[in-house]
DNA sequence: CGGCGACTTGACAGCGATCAACACCGGTGG
DNA sequence: CCACCGGTGTTGATCGCTGTCAAGTCGCCG
């Protein structure tokens, strides 16, 4: 470390997020707006189940919004090394234009999905007409990134074990159904697709699963269906904490 | 594997962004509007070196734009673990609201800083006046999502030699001033936290920046100055490609 | 039944973390 | 001028976690 400087606040900090004359200055995301926004001017697809969609760079700023199953984005490098970069789960928001960075990213249906394509021209309308959604989509993306940091710390810092732990947590506060301390979720993911989402070999996954399934924290229901215990993960990860607060305060 | 199946293009490809009747539906991201937005609507900020503004997550929907110097946003874990999560470099903007996930994330000056800070009820008035700023920081947060990514391949699947190898591709891409194949580059980050935006020890680092030394890829004129060979760099990483591969695009 | 794919588990090797020693530099004070 | 010191970076020795490879289990389906 170095000399020890006394934290400050940059900004005058004024409350919050509401404004002074009281007026909410941070629109809450409401979904419900978001949804009937993509519904009025999306145009409806329809992905089967291992479908991929390669060629994101070239499609540009297309939005979509996943409204049934699961998509995982993903990039491959050249030796055969697979970094899955997002999960997509129904009321996701897909930017086409955050996977812009290579050809090399692609999108894969893990179920039969459903999502509504919004084309640039759409876009363009909606933002004439309801400017309120561009601020909406502001706050999405900003929701990505401030998730996408919570998963590079895992990657960066975290051993196997803390990085499942996250895993599941993650998943569970997302789209589990939570009864008292323990959540129940399905998740049709495969050992290699969470492996390459937590940068971990599908061996060592196995072993780091079954640890937890040794010490009660999960159980499998059936294949592809899990009872997590909520305190227990969170007791196992380094990032619970933030993660629970996380999902209070949204 | 899984069964192959043939990859589709999602959204009928109408042409690289452009709309069907020529008008360009993407604005481009043209840096001189965003800059010249902060300036007329933010207040400038001064940060000494190693300043720390911490408590992110009660600031709000905060924004800033870096005009000088160079911060960085780190994740303390509870046991002395730590993730550096974004480098700021001058042109920057900081979005307060992506670290909302938890208190923990404090961003730190590496040196004295200018930034203009944007306060929520600025931003709301700058909607309303020029509806087309908020398209550009919808831009600019996707294009710090879609760098994210490229860093949690590095973090998940790179080793050692080539995640450096990415570090300093990176930082000669968006700040060197490239000469021919190799380019200079002022830097006056530590080696801490050059381990912690890598995910590594920063002896790990030290042996990993002593072999591309001896190997000539980079050479140091200073302490802090660099002169990199961007083609050997590239070489040495598989997320190489890409990132050249973006540069030429952005 | 046999083959295939998904998953698990053991044995072993290798990369990177840990700990320690050391070099180097600027500042300070005798 | 030199000794001393704290901060920073380098390098060697050793250990442990995780990747690699292999064998084995289970369920599914032709």
């Amino acid at each position: 470390m170095r000399k020890a400087v006394p934290p400050t606040k940059l900004p005058p900090d004024d409350g919050r997020g509401a404004n002074r004359d009281g007026t909410p200055v941070r629109p809450t995301i409401d979904p419900a707006t978001l949804t009937s926004f993509f519904d009025n001017h999306g145009t409806l697809e329809h992905l089967r189940a291992d479908r991929v969609v390669s060629d994101l760079a070239s499609v540009g700023p297309h939005l979509a919004l996943l409204t049934s199953g699961m998509l995982v984005a993903s990039l491959d490098l050249p030796d055969d090394r697979r970094q899955v970069l997002s999960i997509f789960c129904p009321g996701d928001v897909i930017f086409a234009q955050a996977f812009k960075t290579t050809a090399a990213v692609r999108l894969r249906a893990l179920s039969d999905a459903e999502l509504r394509v919004l084309t640039p021209e759409a876009l363009e309308a909606a933002r004439e007409a309801a400017p309120i959604t561009l601020s909406l989509l502001l706050a999405t993306a900003l929701n990505h990134l401030s998730e996408l940091m919570l998963h590079s710390a895992a990657l960066g810092r975290l051993r196997s074990d803390e990085r499942l732990a996250t895993f599941f947590l993650e998943l569970a506060l997302r789209r589990g159904q939570s009864v008292g301390p323990t959540a129940t979720l399905d998740f049709e993911m495969r050992r290699d697709d969470i492996a390459d989402y937590l940068g971990l070999n599908p061996d060592t996954l196995s072993r780091s699963m079954s640890r937890l399934r040794r010490e009660n924290v999960i159980s499998f229901l059936t294949a592809g269906r899990v009872i997590a215990n909520l305190e227990a993960l969170a007791a196992r990860t380094p990032l619970g904490a933030a993660m629970l607060a996380a999902n209070r305060a949204a």
